[in-house]
DNA sequence: GGCACTTCCTTGCGCTGCGCAAGAAAGTGG
DNA sequence: CCACTTTCTTGCGCAGCGCAAGGAAGTGCC
């Protein structure tokens, strides 16, 4: 929202696509003067986002050598809070998002936002003391299910949960002391995509998360895109289901009626291929090469990948991530998605631009991170002023 | 792509929005300071876009009065080509977007987009010199349906002419003389709806066309989003149409194959509502209070709405706007539109949201003008570097 | 060792463009 | 003619980039 300073994040973004590498080389990734290159690695050097790695690259025959300049990992921290229906995820990542401690809390009272928020500030506050008391935290990102206002910080809607305008920033910034920043869960693992896992700095991506509930999130080339009332990516409600399966909003064929966690586990329940209804029973059999759950989950797969093929044709990205359970574990979940996706749809430009996705459930942490880490990246240097805390 | 000055950006769509202005009032809705925006004022008055319109606003009762300004409409031109299957429109706007001029040029021969190109341009030069000679035209915007290649100005393919990889841009570039830039169609009318029409100043919209094609335009607070390919909007192959009809790509139910004007001329010539298989035809018995022909094009409405509906729940756009036949013409149609897309669409704050197209289409020569209206909007300033063409 | 040579990085300078604050300008009312 | 109010302009300082010159750190040749 404040790009002070385009010059800084571009080149943080050079560094950390391209790992340790030269000033000149960055000068020519991101089209800055050398001047203007040395000028913003010194101030970012001195905030202690960049270090210098000599001997990090091979000298090249003849000239000066570089003095290769890379992300400074050592220094500082993240933190990533995620809030899921029974527990919450905290993460503390690197200036690389990568994963340096995470903790599962459950919720104690599932019903009292307060206690379920302070408790996990204090778990969080309480686990970078315990194993990385050296490093610095930056600040908080905060991923949830629903629908929130990133604007003032407040979770309008928890799906699961029932939360309604809950002041999660406020809560969180007040009991740890640091800047926190919230999103929906959905483009918060779409930017962790991006950053750090299957999209690999791909300009443009959609997300496409399927669990209990089903959600879509869009980043195109200046960033999330969220929408006039941050509702984009609304695709749990289109009528590409099963019209036979009434939604409980109202109407027939919902997408996510017909295909989320719940309704799958249940579908494969009153089959008979699983003893109860859940869905990690049916991916567990799955893997063990049970041919009716295997085959369940290839026909979900199938219907997802309309949802998917609709998108790349709509959005027209480069990538479409997938998160969903089938997808993500079996190769015969993703081989279906990506052969449905690359005959229905036009824009999709090979079966390897639909792709699953790369974190597991468990370290839905990084998601959140990722949102704080995003603020850094598309700003480093406001990092200068004394605080943020409570913006 | 190169938006060296946002403030005087930012500045012109201020004056363009709210009429003659003060300077004070300019620097409240832009946030720029008032030092900024005299500096600013004085430099795109010297390039004459705007003037001072002295006693143009009413005194408040103390202090010294207001100077408001004004863009100038009278100094400066725009011309816009649309390249259509039959025949080019010409349009020659002033800054504001207003037709001052405009003519239609039948294709002489269809097959060879060197003639019909060269044609245009040399009628437009024509139309200039014969009704405003006094009037210095700035560029020439091109709005063509099909794939265009925004940054090379090829139009790639077009759909219903047949052509292919044509050199728009330079070919016009050449004999006009005049920068030009070259859109497709649904992009460009999309633009034009946002800054003269429709859709008034709405920050994010989406543009629906139902003509012989079928597209979608997506423009948010950046501007148009075109997608990786620029394949952004493709909602023709959507499967929303009537799964009985085959289309040419292979698929069935494609959304084009079944409401195009094409097919939905034909299924009212077969129905025996019109004497021959002509949208018009259908149109004009509509008119006429044909009770057949009504119905059908409020159940072609319907079949739209579908898309829109979908539109709005992936995109979450302030409206979205529909350029189609009945709806542009007909009260019932676009009833039927709105209440359609607000019973199926969850994005969509209210039927209000939902806008007929405010163009006819014998004016898409606005639209192609505002192609290039909105690259001057982006970087008036831009106008300071002695000539543009062939860029 | 000394000297070209190459490439990499830094420093000084000038430019653009904004905000701040002081003040000039242009009205009304006493 | 003088407050008073609001609007606009001007001088100054600051941030940040590009340009160009020059310093730094290696190799290779004599």
């Amino acid at each position: 929202m404040n790009p002070r300073s385009t010059a800084a994040s571009a080149l943080l973004g050079a560094v950390l696509r391209h790992g340790p590498v030269a000033r000149t080389t960055i000068a020519r990734l991101t089209g800055l003067s050398p001047a203007a290159v040395t000028r913003n690695c010194a101030a970012l050097a001195g905030l202690g986002l960049l270090t210098e790695v000599a001997g990090s690259l091979p000298y090249r025959g003849m000239g000066r050598p570089h003095t290769p300049v890379d992300v400074e990992t050592g220094r500082h921290l993240v933190a990533g809070i995620h809030l899921a229906h029974e527990f919450c995820t905290l993460a503390l990542l690197d200036l690389r998002g990568r994963v340096r401690a995470r903790l599962r809390v459950p919720h104690r009272d599932p019903d009292d936002p307060v206690e379920v928020l302070a408790t996990a500030a204090d778990r969080l506050v309480r686990l970078h003391a315990e194993h990385l008391p050296g490093q610095v935290p930056l600040g908080l990102g905060v991923a949830a299910g629903g629908w929130v206002d990133t604007e003032a910080g407040v979770l309008v809607e928890h799906a699961s949960l029932g939360w309604r305008d809950v002041p999660v920033r406020d809560l969180l910034a007040a009991r740890t002391g640091l800047p926190v920043l919230v999103d929906g869960h959905a483009r918060a693992l779409a930017r962790a995509e991006q950053l750090f896992g299957a999209a690999g700095h791909h300009e443009s991506l959609v997300h496409l998360f399927v669990g209990n509930v089903v959600d879509a999130a869009i980043i195109t080339g200046g960033g999330a895109h969220r929408g006039a009332r941050s509702a984009a990516g609304g695709v749990a409600h289109l009528a590409l289901g099963d019209p036979a399966i009434e939604c409980p909003c109202g109407r027939a064929g919902c997408l996510e009626a017909t295909v989320s966690d719940r309704a799958w586990a249940w579908r494969a329940y009153r089959a008979g291929v699983i003893p109860r209804p859940s869905i990690t029973d049916l991916g567990d059999a799955a893997a063990a090469r049970n041919g009716a759950a295997t085959a369940l989950l290839v026909e979900r797969a199938r219907i997802v990948a309309r949802a998917a093929a609709m998108l790349f044709d709509i959005v027209n990205p480069d990538v479409v991530v997938v998160t969903e359970l089938g997808v993500t574990r079996l190769p015969e979940c993703a081989d279906a998605l990506r052969a449905e996706v690359a005959a229905t749809s036009r824009a999709c430009p090979s079966p390897s631009a639909v792709l699953p996705s790369s974190f597991g459930l468990d370290v839905l942490g990084v998601a959140a991170g990722a949102v704080q880490l995003d603020a850094i990246y598309a700003d480093p240097l406001d990092l200068r002023n004394p605080i943020r805390l409570g913006v």
